[in-house]
DNA sequence: CACCAGATTAAACACTTGTTCAATCACCCG
DNA sequence: CGGGTGATTGAACAAGTGTTTAATCTGGTG
């Protein structure tokens, strides 16, 4: 196999072997983590590790580019796909397929780290969750919020962080192949309490809520907290 | 200051100067993460490398000892504390001391890298929630679910996870000193949302969950599912 | 005091890391 | 064919890693 037909081929400017490097650095990151040497990708990709800086200028620099190629990817896929809101079942249906699992798994990664990948992908996360609780809302599907930016925040940050512990945990680390499989697991094992969750939640009674809400001063509305600048200086 | 007079003393058969080594490898590691190397934290501890391997063996066995004590240190403080059913409300608490700010650390960077302590706390916290949630379920609090141990792991893993995943992202890492702060405008930004969701759901109407109950076979006791024996074992 | 065991150190070791450098190779253009 | 340009290599480098080893220091016991 010279080059995978299906995801990844070349992008502009870049020569055949560059794209081969970058592809077998996500695979390697993907299985490795970002410890994982430059000889070791050199070697995955059939080449050197002088190589590797003479086309990325640097390991950080490959990094960079990796983590481009799996941003552009996802917003590739994102359109031949509807999201659930919090774009785990997105995951779920790229990660059955083989050719895109190391993306998946290099996503993981990149949020265990915590690098701008991370941040920028649970933006975009962010957002289409929006977007989709909105319609949903408009639709009469979906309860109204006090506070709809913060709700959003708060589902995403669930999803994507529950599932990340869980691979984590679950030593997503180990073999590749393993990967989809502990996907469907993860979808098994959570479908029922989500649905739950999501439509008879958890207490009986509102009297936490109304304690909540009479204890705290701060109305529904605060636009300041949509963007997460600072928001609260004291 | 010779001691840590608070939480951290000598451990039974351990010099001195061996827990000050550790107490100095824990804020080390919650400090710059597992990749820290010996010399740093030696001289973080006013002795040698040399010194440290001496003491526990190797760099492995330091941190189990780092872990031991973290987790020791956990099961000691929850006695004092009562916890929310996942964890959450208990960290935030021990956070906001600072001297128990670096466990707290320690904690969220074993969970990161995915270690033995990450899984046997996530146990932990699964069977403080099972407690509690069957406490609440008695007590005609808590609706009861048709499977009551996924619901608890998944809980577990929402609340634990999503945590886990605000601090990497919203950089937990820099100044420790910046830590309970953090936790704070945690527990403030995701207080509403998930009130709300625990007492009034999500969706508007059951169709989800009646078409997911028709769908699945499986009734809701699974015995297996509970006890989730080979955890990390690969 | 002599002696020994443990604490402690400084230096060296073997290894890996990312990066640099000069040399070679392949290919395209004139 | 000549020449130049970028791809590619192998070796070297400097810094870092965990670990080992021999030596020194220290304190308690006979």
């Amino acid at each position: 196999m010279t080059s995978l037909g299906g995801g990844s081929g070349e992008r502009d400017g870049e020569t055949a072997t560059a794209s081969r490097i970058r592809d077998a650095a996500i695979a390697r990151f993907a299985r490795d983590g970002f410890r994982a040497g430059l000889r070791t990708i050199a070697a995955d990709a059939g080449v050197t590790a002088g190589l590797i800086v003479h086309h990325f200028g640097s390991k950080d620099g490959l990094r960079r580019a990796c983590d481009e190629q799996v941003l552009e990817f996802m917003r590739r896929e994102k359109e031949k796909a509807l999201t659930d809101g919090t774009g785990t079942m997105l995951l779920a249906q790229m990660a059955q397929v083989e050719q895109f699992a190391p993306m998946v798994q290099y996503l993981l990664r990149s949020m265990q780290a915590g690098g701008q990948l991370a941040a920028q992908l649970i933006e975009h996360m962010i957002g289409d969750a929006e977007a989709y609780l909105s319609a949903g809302e408009a639709a009469g599907v979906v309860r109204p919020s006090r506070d709809r930016a913060a709700r959003t925040r708060y589902l995403a940050y669930q999803a994507t962080g529950s599932m990340l512990l869980w691979f984590t945990l679950h030593g997503a680390d180990a073999e590749p192949e393993k990967f989809p499989v502990l996907f469907r697991r993860y979808m098994e094992e959570l479908a029922l309490p989500a649905l739950e969750l999501f439509t008879e939640g958890l207490l009986v009674d509102r009297s936490m809520l109304d304690e909540y809400l009479m204890y705290v001063p701060d109305p529904p509305s605060t636009p300041d907290n949509a963007a997460d600048s600072d928001g609260t200086a004291s």
